[in-house]
DNA sequence: TCTTGAACCTATAGTTGCTAGAGACATTAG
DNA sequence: CTAATGTCTCTAGCAACTATAGGTTCAAGA
């Protein structure tokens, strides 16, 4: 049985987080010590490992509590954990397009500036401009918290 | 002249993150009517569509703070712009190429999903199993909200 | 001109995913 | 046995919004 700081360390979590986890319910409640401290056994390691290789990879919480929930039943079909993993795809290469675009007008700036010349600073320009955009601003598609 | 609302339209921002925004001085309070509604001009509008761009990229206000300082101040000390283009820069880089990593993750963990049951799905299997990663992803590192 | 309804105003509280503190109890090493 | 470390609960704080309440202004139609 482990100590929810053993915990933390073998999984890579710190113990406030943990204890938050339990909260809001992605992790069961442990069992306790006689002085009331939690004890963990191996699949709460397991499930905790994978809420933070989850998180990791940039998952929210909600679309974690979904694959945990998942898991939880595996007769079902890998679809719904196939569309999640997909969606979180498609955004991950959403963020490295416009990061390209911002790190070629960075250069093009510290380039400019080592001649002396930062009065036409384009980068709200190239940031700022809606019709340089190549991505559609859909809001149904925007970046949820990470 | 732009009613919030209009500006909120046209840089594609709500407008309680608008007023949010002026709140923390991301953006000057504009001119008001008569009858104290607030009023912008194009200057705002841009200024607004570079901090909704910038933030989609994962930049912290902070960090969009020194940008527009950069055009704020097109006159400011060359070594100041570029010492801030180049953390900017720097920024940018890493963040690409984390993001490149979890994308070839996502790919991989995507590529295995053979479609059949949760039981022997590898999106679940993976994100359970960290040994399974092919690339270390710092946590130290993780992506922030976007 | 009056009126209605949308858009605006301020201020406060809630959200997500934690993190940090306070003050008290439990466990363990010496 | 004692001191140090770990744990307990609870509360408050962070970024970056988002939502609500209760009131005011504006633009357009009757």
């Amino acid at each position: 049985m482990l100590t929810i700081g053993k915990l933390g360390e073998a999984a890579g979590v710190k113990v406030p987080t943990i204890r938050y986890y339990e909260q809001i319910g992605l992790l069961p409640p442990p069992d306790r010590s006689a002085g009331n401290q939690r004890l963990y056994g191996q699949r709460a390691r397991d499930r905790l490992a994978f809420i933070r290789h989850a998180r990791e990879l940039g998952f929210p919480l909600e679309a974690i509590r979904d694959l945990l929930s998942l898991s939880d039943r595996p007769d079902q079909s890998c679809a719904a954990a196939d569309s999640i993993a997909r969606a979180q795809l498609a955004a991950t290469r959403a963020r490295i397009a416009r990061l390209r675009a911002l790190e070629a007008e960075l250069e093009r700036m510290i380039g400019q500036c080592a001649h002396g010349t930062i009065s036409d600073c384009r980068v709200i320009e190239v940031l700022g401009d809606h019709a340089q955009c190549r991505h559609d601003h859909d809001p149904a598609v925007a970046e949820p918290a990470a």
